[in-house]
DNA sequence: TAATTTTGTATAACTGCTTAACAATTGTTA
DNA sequence: TAACAATTGTTAAGCAGTTATACAAAATTA
């Protein structure tokens, strides 16, 4: 378990580093708010303890920041601004926890512990690949591998291909893959999704091979094997 | 978002109940431990306000049962007890959140607005999903599962499955079945129903495992083992 | 321009539903 | 128990709708 620990008391961050890590958290620490984003934005940390009053950007900054790049990892609020308003406003700007100073070890921990039970691990890594069976997709190299072999996709079949792994196992209606390829409406004029499919098909479908596309009748298309 | 609220003082849950009910909350009230806990279980909720002292049945214990049965749904201990030991121990207790009383409104409906907005919403009482023995039913992807093997039905066995799973061990007569299936109040023009038994059948029935789908000669059907 | 990708169209192949004939089973009665 | 009637199971065939395929046309790209 990874947390970030960002305050600029080297009297605090120092024992309370050391704490953490007996408890067998790995802890960064962090004193000021650029160095504390760029970290929290870049490591994949499982929990973000805050101070307030920081200099330059202050811990309420920092949060709502973070909060507006979508990083989901639970943040919890370590400061000594005690006021009501100060908590609502420290959870309203997307903390999960606010604890005020002096605090007690003991409940800090156990706060800690409440956190990081709930497990919400941010946004899994890399999403730049994806991987169904045999069969991974690159999509920063546009390439297709199936049991390793790279097959070239044209830049629909990448698309149908990227949606279909994507909700791999799930049944994606007709419906659903044309207005998501189509941004469209209206009917399909033709039969494209059933051509394109062919294509995509012809490229990823092997003999001896697992079939990956299904068709559900009347329904639409699922990946799995 | 709808809370439950376990409290014993009617001084408290009263006007606690109106301010939540305000803020665009459902809230049920329980005076008690065992009806808490059969409400938590029965009903889908997506937090939990505790207190910890109640007759019978103590905060902490129900809130350990209902982990204990691994349901998730967010908890919040609101409480008179005070120490850190009492923190602790609740926290540790499967909490996510503890508060004493007395308390301020304002920063409760902040706690409960960051524990929502996490939206863990308990084992996704997916609706989507039906079991019956070990045979479940995944309707939106129009698979069903024996034994873990994936089985694919076309749309009429899926709806005739369904209707069998949702009443499992019940009788179903060949008039409720044909009037759910084809909303037709003629009779039926052949013997379709049991073309189509025989079609789901062949799918779902496997040799050496419990038969599932029985007929009662001259009634109907009945599924279960 | 040529090469490639995408779309459109015609038709073939297939699927699922229904029907109906017949077989098998169950229930009833002599 | 045998004979019969009623009910249900099994099977194959036909139809309608859906999907696959092949190929041509159009659009896109280099």
């Amino acid at each position: 378990m990874n947390i970030l620990l960002v305050d600029d008391e080297i009297e605090l961050t120092e024992p309370l580093c050391k704490v953490l890590s007996r408890e067998g958290y790995k802890v960064d620490v962090a004193n000021d708010g650029a160095s504390s984003i760029k970290l929290a934005l870049s490591k994949q940390y499982d929990l973000l303890i805050l101070d307030w009053m920081l200099p330059h950007k202050s811990g309420l900054e920092i949060c709502q920041e973070l909060r507006a790049k979508s990083l989901t990892t639970p943040v919890l609020f370590l400061t000594a601004k005690d006021t009501i308003d100060d908590r609502v406003l420290g959870l309203d700007a997307g903390a999960d926890d606010y604890m005020v100073k002096p605090f007690e070890l003991r409940e800090l921990l156990a706060r800690v512990r409440a956190l990081l039970r709930r497990g919400i691990t941010p946004e899994t890594s890399d999403n730049s690949k994806l991987k169904v069976a045999d069969l991974e997709l690159d999509r920063d190299n546009c390439t297709v591998y199936r049991s390793g072999k790279a097959i070239d996709l044209s830049e629909k079949e990448l698309e149908l291909l990227e949606y279909l792994m994507e909700n791999a196992g799930q049944l994606l209606t007709h419906e659903a893959i044309y207005h998501h390829l189509w941004q469209d409406d209206e009917q399909p004029s033709s039969n494209v999704l059933a051509a394109l499919v062919r294509l995509l098909r012809r490229k990823i479908e092997i003999k001896g091979k697992p079939v990956l596309i299904h068709t559900v009748y009347g329904k639409g298309y699922r990946l799995g094997n």
